[in-house]
DNA sequence: CTGTTAGCGCCTTCAA
DNA sequence: TTGAAGGCGCTAACAG
């Protein structure tokens, strides 16, 4: 397996279009047209020269000087946020996917949560004259989208909506996500959930889930009954928070946290005493909340909170944590399954998929309205939220 | 946030280095030579004219263009095996951050693991003329890389050699990490460890570990006196085993798993009748393996193995397998910490950083014979190894 | 200091 | 059916 012997290859000069040409005898125009795939213009024989010439010089037509001349050149742009996101790494797959079977080549450009990066993206994408870009916008101003759709260059969103800037998107459709995953704490008896989220001011998204957070816990009332009596268990009215979550700022994150730790040891009547919760349940034995404390949830509103607040939680009252708060996720990262949390899985790769449908569509010249594209959300039930 | 305010723009053509010196009422040159710094021959008034007229028409260069010209787009190819894998994300990381800092735009590609695409992706940058391929490679044939590396475009190796292919690489030091590992579980006391890891002929990075796995385990006798006596622990000798994990097949997954848990059911001396073990320990309380049994780790080669590994687990034994096996993995995936597994750590970014460098030194010609760039990895010592 | 002249590799009329 | 000529947007000698 070690790397022995050498590669000696010729490697100098890649060929050209005027190299086979002499090598086949013929000029450029007929290897151009071959290279196109008019063999109807093309005599059986030329063509045998042809393509004995491009074998034998193992020819490859230059992308950039065809795109140069015909003004296409099958590059897409692809802009990601944060690829520490799994969920970032799931859509660019399907984006992969729809991407090869429609001949497309996407430049992927990660902006790592940093504004400016994606501003020199942008900026960049259009220099290489990509036919479009897929989306997943950092920055909110439609400002920053203005190098490329001020170019005249589609573009469609994903996951969320640019402020002033009207475009196709695609993403999931959060209104019914949240709702579901506030119902299914509902009916499972919670009676105080809290809902974290990262600032949500900024991203339409999150916006929307938190929005809808609030809403379903205003309707609960609706469903059973009148409000303060008879709850889907029999007790009263859930209480409902949001909770916000600067994953950027650590210290802010410190402060939220402790309010959510204030909160818990008070439904749970245990008067944790600040730090080291966990201390003061040595015998490692599984000890559920007392027997009349008040349920409590937390609502992830994405994975990397959810995986915020999941490390905090173990750290604070140790390894059996879940049997103090549940936890559910929008989003599905593959330690869910693992640790039991309850998640609402999006179609990451149907999202990407669909994003270069429509971008492939509108780079065809289709001229309809901005389109919207909300796909659903799977709520899957898992230990955390069923006992 | 919603969508309001439309986008009119003018949008029609870009304007080209023409364009330009049109309207700064100079040629093409001077606008070129704009362009590339070369300010100390231009006077200042000309250099005006050039700055408000490119201003003014929103001129940027035809990065297609120049590339056809100057022979070099600063286009390099990354060709990804798996995006699936954590590792590879955060790779990718280290590269983008690399690419930036060197005027680089990297070209993401995705095989998926299939190696018909890898082949395609290959060929296909070598259309886009790229200048330089970093390759986290699926297929380990030479024979793959033959388009891009006979084409004399440099190429350095990710985490893995090709055979037959000599090239620079950067990677974790295999050896090193394999044996931190071993060495820590056999010092932790365990008397049974068994190395899991993906199918290894074809990958060098899983061959390198598997056999410093071994040599790590017959290593033992020499630190404790002779074979079969006073381990470690005051224990004899440990027992190591290689289980090799399909992840790409199902059944044979399951084989070895069967495998697995018939070595841990005996070890653990819980006799554990098939499936549905789990059942068996129905008050929900972590017991410890009985006193006299054999202590038992899994040393998972990256962390996919260890992922399905956990999920097996944990399926099998429920929340509380952890006390009955151990777990490291090479690769420090984001739900260990929450689950206390001990990782040995990859400085993934530096890998894709340094990969980056080399490329780029070979583009700029460098000619030394190929480099090998080891890195170390890093024990993260959690509870899973640690009574 | 500045402009003119050739192409880079390919496609596309337009004739033959 | 085939080929010659011109040009995509830009750079790189050469003159002025």
């Amino acid at each position: 397996m070690s790397t022995t012997s050498t590669t000696p290859q010729t490697a100098p000069r890649r060929a050209t279009i005027t190299d086979v040409a002499r090598e086949a005898g013929t000029g450029k125009t007929s290897i151009s047209r071959y290279l196109n795939g008019e063999m109807s213009v093309l005599s059986p024989d030329l063509r045998a020269r042809i393509e004995a010439a491009i074998a034998r010089l193992d020819y490859q037509p230059n992308q950039m000087a065809r795109g140069l001349k015909r003004g296409r050149n099958r590059l897409i742009g692809m802009l990601l946020a944060d690829l520490t996101n799994p969920y970032t790494v799931e859509v660019l797959q399907g984006v992969e996917a729809a991407c090869h079977a429609l001949g497309l080549m996407p430049l992927i450009c990660h902006a790592a949560n940093e504004v400016e990066m994606e501003r020199r993206y942008l900026q960049l994408l259009t220099t290489y004259r990509v036919e479009g870009v897929i989306v997943n916008a950092l920055g909110v101003r439609e400002e920053t989208l203005r190098p490329v759709v001020g170019s005249g260059i589609p573009a469609v969103l994903v996951d969320r909506l640019v402020d002033g800037l009207v475009a196709d998107m695609v993403g999931l459709d959060n209104r019914a996500a949240a709702e579901l995953g506030t119902r299914h704490l509902l009916e499972s008896g919670f009676d105080e959930i809290w809902f974290a989220v990262q600032p949500f001011e900024q991203v339409s998204s999150r916006q929307l889930r938190e929005a809808a957070f609030r809403e379903a816990m205003g309707a609960q009332a609706g469903q059973a009954g009148q409000a303060g009596q008879v709850g889907q268990g029999g007790k009263g009215r859930a209480r409902g928070h949001t909770l916000v979550l600067n994953l950027a700022d650590t210290a802010e994150v410190e402060r939220s946290l402790a309010e959510l730790d204030r909160a818990i040891d008070a439904a749970t009547n245990a008067g944790h005493s600040g730090r080291g919760g966990n201390l003061a349940n040595p015998g490692g034995a599984a000890r559920p909340a007392a027997p009349h404390s008040r349920r409590i949830a937390l609502f992830a509103a994405n994975a990397p909170v959810a995986l915020c607040l999941a490390l905090h939680l173990k750290a604070r009252y140790g390894a059996d944590w879940q049997s103090r708060v549940a936890l559910l996720s929008i989003d599905d990262p593959d330690w869910a399954e693992l640790t039991g949390v309850t998640t609402i899985r999006q179609p990451t790769y149907e999202i990407g998929y669909r994003a270069v449908e429509f971008l492939h569509e509108r780079i065809e010249g289709v001229q309809t309205a901005a389109r919207d594209c909300l796909l659903p959300g799977e709520l899957i039930v898992r230990a955390s939220t069923s006992r």
